[in-house]
DNA sequence: TATGAATGAGCCTTCATTCAT
DNA sequence: TATGAATGAAGGCTCATTCAT
């Protein structure tokens, strides 16, 4: 790793949790100096401007939770264990797994209309995560641990969406009640369609 | 009506659309007085300053959200038709009610760690709308529209959480797609509990 | 005296202790509807503007200073008591006649090099004074009361001077003790020249 | 010096007479501007904000008064030379050492009730002021050039506040007839104390 | 005479960015 | 690569003032 790998990282993980805070919006590049201990300058030999940073924040926002669900699925046994593994991950919205809460509602409300790049990073970030939780399911079923006629795309699409929802609630509210109540009802529907 | 609440009034139905879809710090004092084609110092007769201006924003976009649920419900004959009624009303995210989207998203997602007055507001409107299904189910139930041993409560957060998880879903995809597989998994579990 | 009379007494009033402590730039005509609680039109009914406002305030502060001076004056039986109660008159700058303190220092040094109206006033006033310490001086002579070789001119704009001198010297210290110092020099001096 | 001490200096210098003229609240950051002829922002790298060049400035103005002074002095060859020195330093406020005439006065005024910093900057140049004239007395009793039996700190407190009064009194008239006056008095009292 | 909504110039300051070093 | 002084557009807001009511 060369030197400027290394402070382009450092900008980018120190910059990371501010921009997922104040949205991208809100935060100054004089903020990130300041979490930086970096000169005026130096920030522009690294990213071409702000947009381009607030980009590469994204990706490392992405590639965090997409790894964070990665290695955490990886432990679990079955397809069973996965689905409840992938919940009991996000059930406390309060203390994020990311500083600032879900990068996917965050950067998702503030670019859906201003910024199509970070949009797109988010869009297909989401798709992967449906297409993941799609064929655990599917490979579930293969095992004969769930039922075959269980609908994989409805339910992962719901899972997802119910998921997010409640990670918005609970961070307006300020506490996990209601994260709690919906992770009881998906891992219901888990077990309804476990054979 | 007074020629300054008419003036406030249109500030706040201008400024509306501007804050939904750029955020609160998205959005400049110059971009309202550009739709208002008022004069510079206008905006301060009528709002403390900026702060001022987005809380009442905020407050109108709540208030025009809620009066829309309510008269649509209010034309819905039974219990099982205003829950299929309520789910309609945002099945559109792509072309929301609202321009810019949900503001329980919007606003939630930015003030969430940054402006406690809206978010409380927004918690303040969310458990309402969470209470208002719930009692819509438990009149359903009084009724014999649905299943005495259908747990109200959680399915009211349920579908609260998965429809507002659908719409930022969808319109970070920039299509519908994802609020339709929602809106059929909802209705079909309201049919399973329907008498 | 007319309501309009009364009003813009009233303003005056309450204006002339904001001039007279926070200068004419430092004081806007918000400063003063605040403290008038009138409304925003009404200081343009009585006054022309701000400048003509503040013209005003002047005069009405040395009219003030004049009376209690000249009042004070009167109920000192001889020239020599006259010089005495002239300077106990400003021994407390601390706590001045005037809020804000001597309006001849604060509004003479704002005005100087900007506004020769005021300076003119101030110029005017400061002359009569000069003036009324020498004639008091001379009446003291006929009377036989102080020494016919005084200077009278010298010492008059000397004692002036010096009380001017004192008294900001004694507000920028916050406390008295130089005023105290020059009360008793000045005094000393008038005892010397006393027959 | 660096690039930033000079252009820092280069600020301090061209705003020191707007601000010795108009008074702080009477300067603004674009009257500034023109007089450096920098950019925007530029007054904003140097510093904090306006206070903070004002305080800057007030400093930079005691700090050439403080040296006008002491160079002055250490040319008198005795102790009776340095006091006449002094007092001839401020003989012509019309055409004061300072653009603006003296920021004790014009500083002093406007700070008294608004800002602390600038009055104890002052207020402890005044205080050092006096002293210095006080040892230059007590150094003369020593040498033989005065009586000892003249009461120096009095003497000291007088002569600077006559002078700074004198030196008000003659801005507001728009002529030095009245520090001539004062200095002759003042040389008169020297004279009588003179050995 | 009094009101207060409206004005637009101007306030101080921060912004993202550039560039000589 | 790193620096930090410099830029000027733009930020939010206050100013003195006007004018229809």
């Amino acid at each position: 790793m060369t030197k400027a790998e290394r402070t382009r990282e450092l900008i980018i993980t120190k910059a990371a949790p501010l921009f997922n805070t104040k949205g991208v919006a809100g935060t100054s590049m004089n903020d990130i100096l300041e979490v930086t201990k970096l000169a005026k300058g130096s920030l522009y030999v690294h990213f071409e401007d702000k947009e381009d940073l607030a980009h590469a924040v994204v990706d490392y926002h992405l590639e965090r939770l997409g790894k964070t669900v990665e290695s955490t699925l990886s432990k679990a046994a079955s397809a069973h264990e996965k689905l409840l593994a992938y919940i009991d991950l996000f059930m406390d919205p309060v203390n994020p797994l990311l500083v600032g809460g879900c990068p996917m509602l965050n950067f998702g409300m503030e670019s859906d209309d201003t910024d199509q790049v970070i949009r797109k990073k988010i869009c297909l970030f989401m798709d992967n995560g449906v297409k993941m939780i799609c064929s655990i399911i599917k490979s579930g079923k293969d095992k004969g641990e769930f039922s075959t006629d269980w609908d994989a795309k409805e339910f992962a699409v719901k899972m997802f969406a119910t998921i997010e929802g409640g990670i918005m609630m609970s961070r307006v509210a300020g506490d996990n009640k209601t994260m709690k109540v919906i992770a009881r009802g998906l891992k219901k529907e888990i077990e309804e369609n476990t054979a």
